[in-house]
DNA sequence: GCATGTGAAAACGTTCACAGCC
DNA sequence: GGCTGTGAACGTTTTCACATGC
C-alpha cells in the first residue's frame, strides 16, 4: 500500500498539465500491451521507449498523478493501468454519438479503438433520409431529426462531428444545445462554442501540410549545401511578387521561385 | 554536415517555430475562404477570429515569415495566401500513397482536402489480393507487392499509413526503405523510424481520451461543490485496488469508484 | 545499487504593450 | 487614427541532475 494516509493534495489533482494529459493515453496503450503480455513491472526507461518519449518526461508526468512507482524497481503495470484509466475517466464508459456517416463517419464507427476503451457508440446520425435505418458497424443510422432525443435519452456528453465542413457548425450548435459538452471535430472548420464546451479537432490535411513543410525543408537543406545563395534570390523573387499585380482569378501569382 | 539530432536545433534565423508551422495551415484555410469571397485585405484581428486564435499570436507567427502586412491597413489576402503556401511547400504538389484501404483508407482517399491543396493521391495500396484492381475514389487499389515500385516510379516522399496496428511498423519500414521520408500514421502504434524521417500521428482514440479527461473534470467540479469528501473515498478505493488481485484478462480491476 | 521523484535550470511558447509606420 | 511588428514579461513544458528510498 502507498502509506495509508495519503490525503490527496487537492491542488494537484486539478492541475495536471495539458501536455501531460495528452500523453497519458500513450502511456496507457503501452501499459495495456505490457499487461497483455503479463509483464508485472516496468521501469520508466522501458515504458518511455515503448511510448516513444524520454524517461525524464515520463517520470515527471507520473509525478503529477502521485507516487505510484517503487524506487529501485519500477512501476506495477496493472496498478498503473488502473490509475491512468481512472485519471482519464475511463473507468466509466462514455456514450458517444457520431454525426455524419459518410466514409469517415463509417470508418470511425468501425474503429475498434473506440469501443475497446471506455467509449460506446450510442448512435450514428446522418442527415440523409436514405441512410436512416441502414446498419453501419452493426448500428442502425438515425436521422438528424432525432438528434436531440438521442442525446437526451442516452445521456451523451461527447459528440463526434464527421460531416462536411458546411454542416459542422450547425450540427455543433444542436449538439451543444442538447447538452453535449465535448466535441471531437473532423470537419475542416473552426467551430465556435460557448464557454465550458471543449472542442478538439483532427484535421487530415493540416497534418499533411505540416509534413510537407518539413519535407520541403529537407529538400532545401540538400540544395543549400550546393548553392548557399539560392535563398536570397528566392527572397527577392518574393519581394518582386509583392510589387507585381496578382493573378486575376484569386490563384497563386505566376511568379514562382524555381 | 550531418544532422545528428531528431530535430535540427533552430539556430538558423530561417527556423520557424514548430507551433507556428502547425498554425500556418489554419491561416491558409481562413485566407483561402476570404480569397474566394474576393476580400482584398484583412486585419490581424479579423483573420485571427476566422482562424480561431488571438491576434497577437497571429502577428507574431507572421513576423517569422517576414513583414508581409501594411501598417494601418492589414494584410493583402492573395499575397499572404501565396507566401504561406510557399512556406508550407504547397506551390509544388506532393504525390502521396495511402497504404491500407479499409474504412479509414477509403475515407482518406475520398477526402477532398487532400487533392485540393498541393497533394495528389498517387496510389492506393492494400495487402488484400481481393482489393487489387478495385477502384476506390476512382483510383485502382494496388497490391502491397508493388509498393517499392510505386514509390520509386512516382517519386513519392510522403506516405499515409491506415493499416491495422499490427501491420503498421512493417509497412513503415518498407516505405522508408523505398525512400519515403514523411509519414502520417493513423494506426494506433508508436512507429520507429531512422533519423531524418518525420512521423506525425493522428490517433482517434487518444483525442477521445483527452476529451473524457476534461469531461470527467467538469463532472468532478459539480460534485465537489456538494460533497468534498468524495475524493478521499476514491483515493482509498484506489489503494485497495493496489492490494487486491487484478482482473484475469488484463483489464481494469473490478474495483470501481461509484 | 538502482530507479523513482523532484527541485532548479533551460527552452519554448504566448501574451502584453507600445514604438513605428501607413 | 489604426494596425502592424516586435522587444520584453510571463507562463508552460522539457530537460537536467541528484537526493531519496527501496
Amino acid at each position: 500500500m502507498a502509506t495509508g494516509r495519503t490525503h490527496r493534495p487537492a491542488t494537484r489533482s486539478r492541475g495536471i498539465p495539458e501536455a501531460t494529459v495528452a500523453r497519458l493515453p500513450l502511456y496507457l496503450r503501452a501499459l495495456t500491451a505490457l499487461s497483455e503480455r503479463s509483464v508485472p513491472t516496468v521501469s520508466s526507461e522501458e515504458l518511455a521507449a515503448a511510448a516513444g518519449v524520454n524517461s525524464a518526461k515520463l517520470r515527471k508526468d507520473f509525478s503529477y498523478l502521485g507516487s505510484y512507482g517503487t524506487r529501485g524497481v519500477g512501476y506495477d503495470v496493472e496498478y498503473l493501468v488502473y490509475q491512468i484509466s481512472r485519471e482519464l475517466g475511463l473507468t466509466q464508459d462514455w456514450p458517444v454519438v457520431i454525426v455524419g456517416i459518410g466514409n469517415l463517419g463509417a470508418a470511425l464507427a468501425n474503429y475498434g479503438g473506440f469501443a475497446s476503451r471506455g467509449f460506446r457508440v450510442a448512435a450514428l446520425i446522418d442527415a440523409d433520409p436514405e441512410m436512416a435505418g441502414k446498419p453501419v458497424a452493426g448500428i442502425p443510422v438515425q436521422h438528424t431529426d432525432e438528434l436531440e432525443k438521442i442525446i437526451d435519452d442516452n445521456g451523451v456528453s461527447i459528440g463526434v462531428i464527421a460531416t462536411p465542413a458546411g454542416a459542422a457548425q450547425q450540427v455543433c450548435d444542436r449538439l451543444v444545445a442538447a447538452g453535449v459538452t465535448s466535441i471531437l471535430n473532423f470537419a475542416p472548420t473552426v467551430l465556435t462554442v460557448p464557454d465550458g464546451v471543449d472542442v478538439r479537432k483532427v484535421d487530415l490535411s493540416i497534418e499533411l501540410q505540416i509534413l510537407a513543410f518539413h519535407e520541403q525543408r529537407k529538400a532545401g537543406e540538400e540544395a543549400e549545401a550546393q548553392a548557399g545563395a539560392a535563398m536570397e534570390a528566392e527572397a527577392e523573387a518574393a519581394a518582386a511578387a509583392k510589387e507585381a499585380g496578382k493573378g486575376p482569378d484569386g490563384d497563386v501569382p505566376a511568379v514562382m521561385p524555381a
